[in-house]
DNA sequence: TTTCAAATAATAGTATTACTATCATAAATA
DNA sequence: TATTTATGATAGTAATACTATTATTTGAAA
């Protein structure tokens, strides 16, 4: 984890663990905007100024809990495709597990991974839609996404080595795969799977669409 | 326009169509999140109080001018295609025009297209990335743009009357052209024209895309 | 065991934001 | 001319996004 995202590393004490934890709470609860280091002090049982030796900012603290996602996802591909040769399957396996709800890994005590996923769909894309993106970019705050990104570049790459798009592809991959679930669930008619309101959908739409823009 | 995103039809006054533009200026130049309507207020000569007598917040501003961005869009891609019968051609000129840098029509005193496009590109996916959503959707905030996503749908569906995913299909090349836009200009390594940082790099990678998805 | 540093809690305070309310005046309209 | 209607000017409030200070607790080194 990028050290300049914090002031105080929170995986090093308990009330780190639970500026983390009720953090992912309230953001998945009321959404990112309504999200105040106060209601969150309140929720743990501490005090604001407390929360404010750990993170310099709620922005930097959505930042923290995005990279711990991405950083997630990325050991959850390199696990699930680890002993895979066929990169069409390695392909497939990527748009599922961008696309699907995760469950909560209860290894992690004080992440829950499930809400984790749905902050991402809501505000992911916050992260980098700001004034200051070309300073945070500097600070190496989006290493772990651009990572990820990379990844399923390569992967798109073993699919096709011809194909001239492979970092465009991913990163539309990974928006799309959040970008139609948001839809899906609250702006329906922008997509074709409105009745079902079900994943297996949109992995179904994403894999059409990939698997027909890297064939030869 | 809908009537429900102002308190005051800003078209109808000098004071209103100030609102609209030193709004744009004012969003374009530093980001949504440090627009306020004090700021908007001195910019145009008025006072804060003025403002809110045209819209409740600075939310429903936004949607305002996303929904006249769409409403402008919408208007050149009927000019545009109209007597064009190869749906085929038909698809390229909307992805061009939704990829492109629009130049300022001077047609439209008070606003900025080119400003606006720009607003969209960095500012457009936080008109519906809220916790109210649903409730904005009711009131038809987001009418302009799923009739674009439909027009849109409709061209795909006369290139390929069987694709099932016209829809979905629409939403991806409407956002994408932007995002990829705003990729390329600030976190270039997700896409794969960082050298050119040219539109026509996107429009040839969205055509490659839906092209080869639609294709029997 | 003392001692010292680090972390936390408690409290206070500031500038800015996002509004609401009031009242006077100017312009348009009936 | 009387009367709405829009605007301007000013004030005020609650919440947000912080910064600062001091006191207390805790845990590790001497």
């Amino acid at each position: 984890m990028n050290p300049s995202l914090y002031l105080r590393d929170p995986e090093q004490s308990e009330l780190g663990k639970n500026i983390i934890k009720h953090s992912i709470q309230l953001i998945h609860d009321n959404g990112f905007e309504a999200f105040t280091f106060k209601k969150l002090a309140e929720s743990i049982g501490t005090t604001e100024a407390g929360v404010y030796r750990y993170f310099e900012n709620k922005h930097k603290l959505l930042i923290y809990i995005i990279s711990w996602y991405w950083g997630w996802i990325q050991f959850q591909l390199n696990y699930q495709t680890n002993n895979i040769k066929d990169p069409i399957i390695k392909l497939k396996k990527v748009i599922t597990l961008l696309s699907s709800n995760v469950e909560d890994d209860i290894a992690t005590g004080h992440v829950d991974e499930s809400q984790l996923h749905q902050i991402l769909i809501s505000e992911g894309s916050k992260a980098y839609l700001t004034n200051h993106v070309e300073k945070d970019n500097q600070q190496e705050f989006f290493k772990p996404y651009k990572d990820l990104c990379n990844s399923v570049g390569d992967i798109i790459l073993e699919c096709n080595p011809k194909y001239k798009y492979p970092h465009s592809l991913a990163s539309t991959i990974i928006e799309m795969a959040h970008l139609q679930n948001f839809f899906m669930n609250h702006l329906p008619s922008l997509t074709d799977f409105s009745k079902s309101k079900s994943e297996s959908e949109i992995i179904k739409y994403l894999e059409d669409l990939v698997f027909n823009a890297i064939r030869d």
